[in-house]
RNA sequence: GGAGGGGUUCCCGAGUGGUCAAAGGGAACAGACUGUAAAUCUGUCGGCGGACGCCUUCGGAGGUUCAAAUCCUCCCCCCUCCA
């Protein structure tokens, strides 16, 4: 079959293709004509905080701009003023536009350390919707029907469970929807939650005589405590902007049951790799811990180099394994001649409050080079190497 | 517009005058055990002071009281049903 080693990639770590039939027609068009295929992936400029779960479908963009094609980055600088309701967000807080400038900008610093820059192009919704006009806006909306919002699992669920639901809210697929059209999009990106937006948007592309895009569905990421999708708010993300130490620890830190699941949506390590690591693991020939930092150096590599994960590793089994102290660690710079060591720790920021600080004391998380302190009223008066917990470090120095 | 229900500490959710910094669960953090895995057990989980206490919190603003998350007044927001 033509494509075959395209679809192969294209299918790694895809949960639905909708459809295969309609990409390799496009695949074969884009051949014929030399034109590339415009793949679209829309972005959230609410904040700036990627992390690798939103990367999974940026990762199969490249892939497609290995192949020659184009990545089409949509900022959705309307559809931020409305807060996607596919996930469980309410209102969102209107941003400025210079907020909203502001992150874009930062969102595409992080994106680029996966895509081919020459090969992207950025488009702002602003460009098609600054100047709509309300008889345009009924027209969009005219296409579609609340029954078929109301089928809408998170419309539903939210309508049903009493959870306010904006009528605005209800306009996110159709501007979704519309963006496609505007660029001119054959494929769009996304995970699986996106799959009405992606659907709305080759509805839209119909009405307007378009070919329909082609919707490729990445799952979601599950985060690093292994049990809800990896998001900011629980703070069960590997961030682009983490250090590699952070990605590597991190990652080291995600249950067992997920080393797989990772393998596949988080790394580039293709199939047949993919299921050598699966059969070690089902027939415990290798310590799942031997995998996972295996797995840990993949994520680094993909976003800082070799040597970096290298060295990630190498200051993960100093600190965890050999129980020793890092290289680089926060100094705090004793200004009285004697401190108390709540008041440090609280002042260098290794504890939120000076109460916390207290507490760690009391439960016996903190040590002075190696020596657990008990004593809240411990005092410091030289340069010594504190220890809050098993990963907070802080040198202090007079 | 009418009738009813509701807004509590990061989240869910008890609490209807003092014993409430506020039950319980989740998350988180720490300790033991480990592979920074899972499971388990224990502790902590508003802030401040050398620990007795003090200060700030229960949608917002006032008020009643020795005492309010709890009572009254006004306001804001949400949900349901009826037009």
């Amino acid at each position: 079959m033509k494509f075959e080693k395209e679809m192969k990639i294209i299918r790694k770590g895809t949960d639905e293709i909708i459809t295969e039939e309609e990409l390799l027609k496009k695949l074969e068009i884009s051949e014929e004509s030399g034109r590339p295929l415009r793949i679209k992936y829309g972005i959230d400029p609410t904040g700036f905080d990627v992390h690798i779960g939103h990367l999974v479908p940026i990762r199969k963009m490249r892939e497609f701009q290995d192949m020659g094609h184009t990545g089409v980055i949509i900022i959705g600088d309307f559809t931020a003023r409305i807060g996607d309701p596919s996930g469980k967000d309410e209102t969102r807080p209107h941003l400025t536009a210079e907020q909203v400038e502001n992150n874009a900008q930062k969102y595409m610093e992080q994106l680029y350390k996966v895509l081919d820059k020459d090969k992207t192009e950025v488009r702002w919704q602003t460009e098609w919707f600054g100047n709509m006009t309300m008889a345009d806006v009924l027209k969009l909306m005219g296409k579609f029907t609340l029954a078929q919002f109301m089928a809408h699992e998170t419309f539903r669920s939210r309508y049903e469970k009493g959870i306010p639901l904006g009528i605005h809210e209800i306009m996110y697929p159709i501007l979704q929807g519309y963006d496609s059209v505007a660029i001119k999009a054959d494929v769009e990106l996304g995970a699986t939650e996106q799959k009405f937006n992606i659907l709305a948007g080759r509805d839209m592309q119909k009405y307007f005589g378009q070919l329909q895009q082609v919707a490729i569905l990445s799952p979601i990421l599950m985060g690093t405590d292994g049990k809800e999708k990896m998001s900011k708010s629980l703070n069960n993300y590997i961030a682009v902007f983490d250090p590699p130490k952070e990605k590597y620890g991190k990652t080291m830190s995600i249950p067992d049951d997920m080393i797989l699941n990772y393998f596949n949506y988080a790394t580039k390590l293709d199939t047949s790799e993919i299921e050598k690591i699966a059969s070690q693991l089902k027939n415990n020939e290798v310590n799942p811990k031997v995998i996972k930092q295996r797995l840990a150096r993949e994520i680094v590599t993909i976003y800082h180099g070799e040597k970096a994960a290298m060295e990630a590793e190498k200051e993960f089994n100093l600190i965890f394994s050999k129980k020793e102290i890092p290289d680089e660690i926060p100094t705090f710079d004793l200004h009285n001649n004697s401190m108390k060591l709540s008041e440090i720790l609280f002042e260098s920021g290794s504890c939120a409050s000076g109460s916390e600080a207290k507490r760690l004391i009391k439960q016996n998380a903190i040590s002075i080079d190696g020596k657990k302190i008990d004593d809240i009223f411990f005092e410091i008066d030289k340069k010594c190497v504190v220890k809050v917990g098993k990963r907070r470090f802080l040198k202090v120095v007079k």
